[in-house]
RNA sequence: GGACCCGUAGCUCAGCUGGAUAGAGCGUUGCCCUCCGAAGGCAAAGGUCGCGCGUUCGAAUCGCGCCGGGUCCGCCA
């Protein structure tokens, strides 16, 4: 069962308007905020319902804020209720009622956060989706945590997520990496060719020279032995070897990936290959879909202005009319030579996702394919047909990896990218996942490599570890001291709280009580990223508690001549180590028991 | 030429979908360990929220126009 004290309150000023003012329409009434407030001096929480209200009832904000404050007082777990400012209603909460929620807390585990928003709705989220031509780059990462992050973030708030990843095995580049790998082949051989001699003759160039197309070699060697070159160890036709190798290479290349995404604590349920959709009918099914409803023809697009390529000619290519759901020009579906473009595939794809029952749909894409949004949520609503479907897509900026204090040039070509691997292996999957998670996704980003592998104080990770390790440390030395009782979050929960009421406690716990309504508005915004900063700052509100306890010996957690209160406090930690540990896990961080 | 993203403290960034006196970390300055973990805390200094109009009780947030940075713009995916 979902429990959030923002929603509880709501309820109860919303009764409270319905009673004083019953003229009040749906309308009106699903306006009405309880937020928690900025500033400490303006109580626990505050509503807007007056001044949401005083237009439609057609009085002065401040008159109708003194009347729902008089009511609200009355109200066994309102402490104190005062008008404010232009007409808020600012809220002081009961003390018993805050000692509820650490109880509430305990009693939830680590399902504290989880919310029924979602009502159980299907929705599929569709991240990495890199094409399977190498080892994930920094690049990718980002998306691939973002998405996992996302994916985890909406199952905590009630829906049923698919995870899902889009192998794009179907392009030119896929064949380009079949002729790298071809490459190494004949070299793993021991052929005469140079490197220039492969390149002029193959219709691809050599793409990928990276080291890990040996082993992919290797392995055709040792299967097939020569049989795949020429004469003299020369370039067989393709015909004779393309399909398989490629075959091989993708096989190969989605290992390497699945195992970067394993390390990265990366998971996906299904993995749908571009190829196989387009094998299987899928891109006929859609066809079939937008001719049905006249979406498709045979067109001449203009060139973009201000910068016409060298080479334009005009060319009748098939189109999409996007500009009839949102989009500024009619897209390409079709290239000159009748042959699909990526946009066809994709809006197979996503009729895939709408035939196997998502109606909710999110993808995570790289910042360099921003211009594509609007197209392809044009083609979702062309292939909704009226029904209600939605696509949303997030999308992630570029990651800039500082090293001492430069940007690190990112070049495949020179082979200079950064492996995701490297990374992770440099300072962990945790302190990867953590740092991508403390920016929102549509801002660029620097990636400071060197504080990140120093794992200093500047490290946030470190910051909310170090706060869960405090609390574990509280609790295995109390777990020491019989005479404090039974430390198990089941008995801590029924223990007396009402001593609980120094500034820095009731701080922490408002900090705990709002973790629900965090899930709720980062999962509607998209935004996994502010469970990051949430437990960064209920990190910081633990730390101040403790030093308090430095400085005011009777706030410290363990007292030997002060059981009750002793009990109160480790119910606190119990608590907070838990909202720690649930949120870290929508962020698929682990949380660590000590630091040493 | 057009589309999309960004512009908030010296630097890196939040800002709860329009709320009250705009916040945090780093950096700078000064404090706090005979005491549960100092990888921590407290305090000070630092801002015309890129600029200008507009919308309304109220704008960093929404709209329009500029300026600056980024990503893109048919036959790559």
């Amino acid at each position: 069962m979902s429990h959030n004290i923002f929603t509880a309150l709501r309820r109860l000023v919303l009764a409270e308007m319905a009673r004083l003012f019953p003229a009040l329409d749906a309308e009106v009434q699903a306006r009405i905020e309880v937020s928690p407030t900025r500033e400490a001096a303006h109580g626990d929480m505050a509503t807007n319902a007056a001044l949401i209200a005083a237009k439609p009832l057609g009085r002065a904000p401040r008159e109708i804020a003194t009347a729902l404050a008089a009511a609200l007082a009355a109200l066994p777990d309102i402490a104190k209720a005062e008008p404010a400012g232009p007409g808020f209603v600012n809220l002081t909460l009961a003390d018993p009622v805050w000692h509820a929620e650490i109880a509430a807390i305990l009693r939830a585990g680590e399902a504290f956060g989880a919310s029924a928003m979602g009502q159980g709705r299907r929705v599929n989220v569709e991240y990495v989706s890199a094409n399977p031509t190498g080892p994930l780059t920094v690049g990718h990462c980002r998306g691939a945590v973002v998405g996992d992050a996302l994916a985890s973030l909406l199952a905590k708030a009630g829906y049923d997520v698919t995870r899902e990843y889009y192998i794009n095995d179907a392009g030119a580049q896929v064949t380009a990496l079949a002729w790298s790998v071809y490459w190494r082949y004949l070299q793993a051989l021991g052929t005469q060719l140079t490197e220039e001699d492969f390149a002029a003759a193959t219709p691809t160039g050599l793409q990928y020279p990276g080291d890990y197309l040996i082993p992919v070699a290797e392995a055709l060697v040792a299967a097939h032995g020569d049989a795949l070159a020429g004469p003299g160890l020369s370039i067989a036709p393709a015909g004779a070897w393309l399909d398989m190798v490629r075959r091989h290479a993708i096989e190969a290349m989605m290992a390497l990936i699945r195992d970067d995404l394993a390390a990265l604590n990366v998971r996906q349920d299904v993995f749908t290959s571009e190829a196989a959709l387009i094998a299987a009918g899928g891109v006929e099914r859609a066809e079939a879909i937008l001719r049905g409803q006249d979406l498709l023809y045979e067109g001449v697009l203009e060139p973009p202005k201000g910068k016409t390529p060298e080479d334009w000619e005009p060319r009748e290519q098939t189109l999409f009319r996007a500009t009839g759901f949102g989009d500024d020009v009619d897209r390409p579906v079709r290239k000159s030579d009748g042959s699909n473009t990526y946009f066809f595939n994709d809006i197979a794809n996503h009729a895939d996702k709408m035939a196997r029952g998502f109606d909710t749909m999110i993808d995570v894409w790289g910042a360099d394919h921003g211009g594509y949004v609007k197209r392809m949520q044009a083609a979702v609503k062309a292939l909704a047909a009226g029904r209600d479907a939605s696509l949303d897509i997030v999308l992630c900026q570029i990651v800039r990896v500082m090293k001492d204090g430069t940007p690190m040039r990112m070049s495949k070509r020179a082979g200079t990218y950064i492996e995701l691997r490297d990374l992770i292996d440099a300072v962990g999957s945790d302190v990867v996942r953590f740092i991508m998670l403390m920016r929102k996704s549509d801002a660029q980003m620097e990636f400071d490599l060197d504080a990140a592998v120093a794992q200093t104080r500047e490290n946030p990770v470190f910051y909310v570890q170090y706060a869960h390790a405090r609390c574990r440390s509280v609790l295995r030395a109390a777990a020491e001291l019989p005479e404090l009782g039974d430390t198990a979050d089941a008995a801590l929960a029924e223990a007396a709280l009402a001593g609980l009421t120094a500034p820095e406690e009731l701080t922490l716990v408002r900090r705990l009580a709002a973790w629900p309504r965090l899930v709720e508005s980062a999962a509607q915004a998209r935004e996994p990223h502010r469970i990051g900063f949430f437990l960064y700052d209920l990190a910081g509100d633990f730390h101040a508690l403790w030093n308090a306890g430095r400085a005011d010996a009777t706030l410290r957690f363990i007292q030997a001549d002060a059981i009750e209160a002793s009990r109160a406090r480790l119910a606190l930690v119990a608590a907070t180590a838990m909202v720690i540990r649930s949120g870290l896990a929508v962020m698929g961080v682990a949380p660590v028991e000590e630091m040493r």
